[in-house]
DNA sequence: AACTCGGGGCA
DNA sequence: TGCCCAGAGTT
């Protein structure tokens, strides 16, 4: 795909979704971080039904170490993989009271050094608390990109985030990460996308095969 | 590269 | 019920 045509696909993109951004729940990085490390495999949604009432329990990173370990899986038990998470943000305190004297390091290597913080994590984090252009690649941005045609099919995550940065304006990373999960969201969905409605359908090649695939058997069937 | 963690959402 | 999901860590 040229970058004319990945230009205004992310256009389109950008018409069908003015409204994308972070939907987690935080007030300050430290909550942003917590927020984002919850989120694994699960979605913004239930993140926030649990942190409303988390973020007023625990304010600080001492807050979190006050507790025994069983009572934060507790708190955080209507989340998935909860006792991997709950181990992971006692430990990512200690670190951060210990190294970082109690904030949220800016760094990105520092980030990726705490328990439960991967390179889509503190993308995420630089991107949305410190305002550094970074873009996540989660299973949305994977997917949507590959069938697109932006990355290849067997490219690996890091792939997929090196050629975005190549192909989007720095500017314009952290905002196309937004616009890039909303569309793979509610529109280009792993199971059942929308390509009968797809305003991009002509510069995608899986859509393009998936309706040509949709007719086939439509007419087989009949 | 494959496996595990895991409750919630959705069909 | 069964399948997948705004991932990270280990083998």
């Amino acid at each position: 795909m040229n970058a004319v045509t990945i230009r205004h696909v992310l256009n389109t993109i950008a018409e069908m979704f003015p409204d994308a951004r972070c939907e987690l729940n935080h007030r300050n990085p430290f909550e942003l971080t917590i927020a984002v490390l919850l989120s694994a495999q699960c979605t913004d949604e239930t993140v926030n039904k649990v942190t409303a009432t988390l973020f007023d329990k625990y304010r600080t990173p001492q807050d979190y170490l006050n507790v025994p370990l069983e009572e934060l899986e507790n708190d955080i038990r209507r989340i998935g993989l909860f006792r991997n998470k709950a181990a992971n943000i006692q430990k990512l305190c200690r670190l951060v009271i210990d190294k970082h004297n109690g904030e949220i390091p800016r760094k990105h290597e520092e980030l990726t050094e705490l328990p439960g913080v991967g390179r889509k994590t503190a993308n995420v984090v630089v991107s949305n608390a410190f305002d550094e252009p970074a873009i996540a690649v989660d299973t949305h941005v994977e997917r949507v990109s590959k069938r697109l045609g932006i990355a290849k099919a067997d490219d690996s995550v890091l792939e997929v985030e090196k050629k975005l940065m190549r192909k989007v304006p720095r500017d314009e990373w952290t905002i196309t990460h937004h616009r890039l999960i909303f569309f793979g969201r509610y529109h280009c969905k792993a199971q059942n996308p929308k390509c009968d409605v797809c305003p991009i359908l002509e510069h995608c090649k899986e859509g393009k095969s998936r309706m040509k695939a949709a007719l086939k058997k439509r007419s087989t069937t009949k």
